[in-house]
DNA sequence: GCAAAACATCAATTATTCTTGATTTGACGT
DNA sequence: ACGTCAAATCAAGAATAATTGATGTTTTGC
């Protein structure tokens, strides 16, 4: 399919699983470690990993390293233009109407 | 998990398929039947059927039956929703740092 | 009422995504 | 260099989602 879509598409992905909305609801109240947020949406240490590298792939998520730890925090770059791309997939254009539609 | 987590990732669901999103592209420039949309797309007629369905039961798009006819659009009040949700999710609330984040 | 058109639904297959435990990598302290 | 801890990656299976063709439903024209 065309390539944009599934670009544009990856976004969402990101946000269409409930645990990594969890995670997000978890990360607005600043940034974390995994360990932390592994706790805190009481996931295992795999399963983490695997959302996290999915919210950071997006560009909603970012993260910083520190020693042999993780960081990771909400990127105001990647969510004011996921907010953007939702907002332009849904605003009219012009008004045309097909054949059928008169 | 979360049942709430489970209503809004819904929405996104909606969003994260190539497809539904080559959908919403044609209908922002107005309304569709869905016979139009099926050529416009060049997907099956079941399968158009079924993409529909979700993204009407996401709130993104509503329907108008005319006849034999089903015409799609996009749902003023739908969008607007999905975009302040998205805002809601992405949007930091009381900078408080985990104790590992000293 | 019958046939055709426009969709919706179903059922079977295929594809994608998620989960889980095991292994690997990289950083740190000793 | 070795052991340990934090994460990432891998690999296998389970769960979900998408595709396709067949069947069902509703409306219209005859």
């Amino acid at each position: 399919m065309d390539s944009f879509h599934e670009k544009d598409a990856k976004v969402f992905k990101a946000l269409c699983d409930p645990r990594r909305l969890a995670i997000l609801e978890r990360l607005r109240s600043g940034e974390r470690c995994a360990c932390v947020l592994q706790e805190e949406v009481d996931i295992g240490q795999s399963g983490l990993s695997y959302h996290m590298k999915i919210l950071c792939e997006s560009g909603i998520v970012e993260s910083r390293q520190e020693g042999k730890w993780t960081h990771y925090r909400l990127s105001d770059v990647g969510c004011e233009s996921a907010i953007m791309l939702l907002r332009r997939l849904t605003t009219p254009d012009a008004q045309q109407k097909c054949d059928c539609c008169k």
